[in-house]
RNA sequence: GCGGCCGUAGUCUAGUCUGGUAGGAUGGCGGCCUGCCACGCCGCAGAUCCCGGGUUCAAAUCCCGGCGGCCGCACCA
């Protein structure tokens, strides 16, 4: 596979973004005062596709499985889980700013731009090694300001002291309250390993430059699983059978180091037996989580596995491989962390709580080492809904799995008289007891359709004079266009299996979504 | 955060250079028409001209500062 995948999308980041303005999927926060960067609300329509989502999301990794569990933490959290996380040391950047241009620099980056090791992170040193080595501005050559530090987390302070305030943080991760509440879980549920638990929500970073409509936000949505296994037993996964024969597109640091870019399409199996992946846990999960954006209607030819070279690991990561999705107007960007975490966030905890965070597994108390696959669900849905994105000449729809379409159906009677709408609505109120569905009578038959293409409707409902005949309506296909006449007395049932099946045309061969059977796990 | 470009109804945009009544399209609402793919007609509503300050008799327009957006750089646990 080439380093840029041939599409035939040519959607940009503009019409996208305009698209979802314009019918309620999202807006930018606040603009009504000018709006206020890094924050976006979900609109109407983009409320139903991040649920619908997030559904998905919690029925494959949770009501699928029996090993893992869920959990919904604080997002004002204590501070000590920050300072055992790391998160406190290393969340931090020092900014530098030269007084006379003002270009503005990290300092630690610019000192060893200029080959001068940094030994400590602090304002102290840093400033030292500034004044020691007679370092000025790169651009003007003039004096540079003190290092400021520049904490990535958002503060806010709890209760009502005033001196001395008690100062929280928004989470910047959920995946600490996790580890915090390890002991818990094992206790209330009597977990054994392995086992994972998952949890979604809201997670914040104080980002420097937000970028990208839903891109890069200060406040965005995170779906993580920690999954606990015995660091002796990282590479006996049972499940691995099931992912074995994937094939991925993989980027390993070794190929990136020696400066090749493109990818080479390999099965799990092999991408473990080689050495590529070190634990077959950890390719497990990534081949789960593959699978789920599969799910999506993702293009597989779409999706690479990009391993973090060195310089990028985290302070806590002893690998990481990212799932990258190719956005035509970005090219390849992250949408899902997958990181092996060792054993580094229990024991923190351990040591900065003096809390024991082992478990009992065949007879031996062992800290389990944690497999991460951490999705970005904001990035998430900007991938899906590029995916979807369609033209035809003048028609604009959104090609989304029916599972996952904000509106599974739309109710138009095909004109609004001769009892025509009221039977419509008729039929609408039945519908709308069993999926999501709208009523629209507005304007031409046409226009209705096309309106409904361009938020992802699948099915739309016609009732039309025959209807008051015989009592059957017209379904029509949202990507062909196609119509089938089904009798009322089964609408609700063929609706449901359509969607079920994810059936996006009038032919007999069903699209078969990639789903996945319950499996017993 | 730096540099470049930009900011006018929900959306796209004319007007900005050369200061003097904010105009159009689309979308929205009401009505008529309309028997299957953004039909047509009539009417109505909709603008803090991004915000603040300055210059001026007069500012969407010129100047300064801020906010927001796009692109590039930097950053991205």
């Amino acid at each position: 596979m080439t380093a840029q995948p041939s599409t035939n999308k040519k959607v940009t980041l503009e019409e996208l973004a305009d698209l979802c303005v314009r019918r309620g999927f999202f807006f930018q926060s606040g603009r009504i005062y000018g709006g206020l960067s890094g924050f976006y609300d979900y609109g109407p329509l983009g409320v139903e596709l991040q649920r619908n989502i997030l559904n998905s999301w919690w029925r494959w990794f949770v009501e699928l499985r029996s090993d893992v569990y869920g959990l919904d933490g604080s997002i004002i959290t204590h501070p000590r889980t920050w300072e055992a996380s790391g998160h406190v040391e290393s969340f931090i950047d020092f900014l530098v700013s030269c007084k006379k241009c003002g270009s503005e620099y990290r300092a630690d980056a610019l000192l060893e731009e200029l080959g001068i090791r940094v030994t400590s992170l602090t304002a102290e040193s840093l400033k030292r090694a500034i004044e020691d080595h007679g370092v000025r501005c790169p651009v003007c050559g003039g004096e540079l300001s003190d290092p400021r530090p520049f904490n990535l987390m958002f503060t806010t302070t709890v209760g009502p002291r005033r001196e001395q305030p008690l100062v929280a943080y928004l989470r910047p991760e959920t995946a600490q309250l996790i580890f915090t509440n390890f002991k818990n879980i094992v206790f209330a549920m009597g977990a054994t390993l392995p086992f994972g638990v998952a949890q979604y929500g809201k997670a914040f970073r104080n980002e420097i430059s937000p970028r990208g409509f839903l891109f890069r936000l200060r406040e965005f949505t995170q779906m993580e699983i920690e999954y606990f296994v015995n660091p002796r037993k990282l590479n006996s996964c049972p499940y691995f059978e099931e992912v074995k024969d994937l094939k991925v597109n993989l980027l390993t640091a070794e190929d990136q180091e020696e400066g090749r870019q493109e990818t080479r399409e390999i099965t799990l199996g092999e991408a473990l037996e080689r050495g590529f992946i070190t634990t077959a846990w950890h390719a497990y999960w990534i081949g789960e989580s593959l699978r789920w954006l599969w799910s999506l209607g993702l293009d597989p030819r779409h999706l690479r596995v990009r391993e973090h070279v060195k310089s990028e690991l985290a302070h806590y990561a002893v690998q990481t491989f990212d799932i990258e999705y190719y956005f035509p107007f970005m090219g390849w960007k992250e949408i899902v962390g997958i990181s092996n975490r060792s054993d580094y966030d229990l024991r923190r905890h351990q040591e900065y709580s003096g809390e024991s965070l082992h478990i009992v597994d065949d007879g031996e108390k062992v800290v389990p080492h944690v497999i991460e696959p951490s999705f970005g669900l904001e990035r998430v849905i900007l991938a899906v809904l590029t995916e979807a994105y369609t033209t035809e000449g003048s028609r604009t729809y959104l090609r989304l799995k029916p599972e996952i379409a904000p509106f599974k159906v739309a109710v138009f009677p095909l004109v609004k008289r001769d009892g025509l709408d009221t039977k419509a609505l008729e039929v609408y109120r039945i519908l709308r007891a069993h999926f999501r569905a709208y009523y629209d009578d507005d304007g031409s038959i046409g226009r209705r359709y096309a309106k409904a293409d361009e938020i992802g409707v699948p099915y739309c409902v016609t009732i039309d004079g025959q209807t008051l005949a015989d009592n059957t309506v017209t379904v029509r296909f949202r990507d062909t266009r196609e119509q089938v006449r089904v009798p009322l007395s089964s609408l609700v049932d063929t609706l449901r299996t359509f969607i079920e099946k994810g059936v996006t045309r009038a032919e007999t061969s069903y699209t078969v979504s990639a789903g996945k059977e319950p499996e017993g796990r």
